[in-house]
DNA sequence: TTAAAACTATCGGAAATCCGATAAAAATGA
DNA sequence: TCATTTTTATCGGATTTCCGATAGTTTTAA
């Protein structure tokens, strides 16, 4: 089966995206669906956001109760802190990069 | 051949993060594994990097001068813009993300 | 000059990442 | 109830991303 091009570089940010997101608030996965279609301007596939998070939860990273709503567990609330700080010590000049672009109102 | 696990998440910024040094001062692929093990905290190999420069390149978003040194092409001068763009919608909030964590004076 | 070191480059493949297709389960509402 | 919509979930695989192994090339310095 033949897949179409991609225009979006910068795959592979989904998996920290989502912990980010859960961190701010827990969500079941539409409110997370939803999210990610405001922020990144399309929805994502179900067989995008559920085996991600079907994978940080076997990782546990996350938890879900019986409404399907996922939060941080003590584990994983520690992990986006680390990969935040990993995160800013990559791009520790983030601000210059902002400065660069258009959206200066975010 | 057994690969080792990798603890890394956040997987797949490389390009990325290469466009942008480029884009900040013309480098040879030396100064850019040096400039990467500061930022990541490890070096990457030579299979990592080159074949990224050479992507780039190949999709006109770099050149190389006969010193071997990379500098962003017109395209490629545009190209982060976008991907800037990109980024700072996904992450929006990106001054919360950073007061959560430990790098401040970064 | 020439050996050693540093740099550049390629290749194959492991692992990660994402997504379309598909379907089950749950919620909705007529 | 029961059909429709929404939500959740899985699977297989296309593609991307990265890296170890390897080797050619250039630079360094004795």
């Amino acid at each position: 089966m033949i897949q179409h091009h991609r225009h979006c570089r910068m795959k592979g940010f989904l998996s920290f995206l989502i912990l980010w997101l859960i961190s701010k608030k827990k969500m079941n996965g539409a409110e997370i669906t939803q999210e990610l279609e405001k922020r990144k301007g399309h929805r994502p596939s179900p067989g995008t956001i559920y085996p991600v998070l079907k994978d940080l939860t076997e990782k546990g990273l996350l938890k879900v109760d019986d409404n399907k709503t996922y939060t941080l567990t003590t584990k994983g609330k520690k992990e986006p802190e680390m990969s935040l700080d990993t995160f800013f010590e990559t791009f520790f000049d983030i601000d210059e990069m902002r400065s660069r672009c258009g959206c200066h109102n975010h």
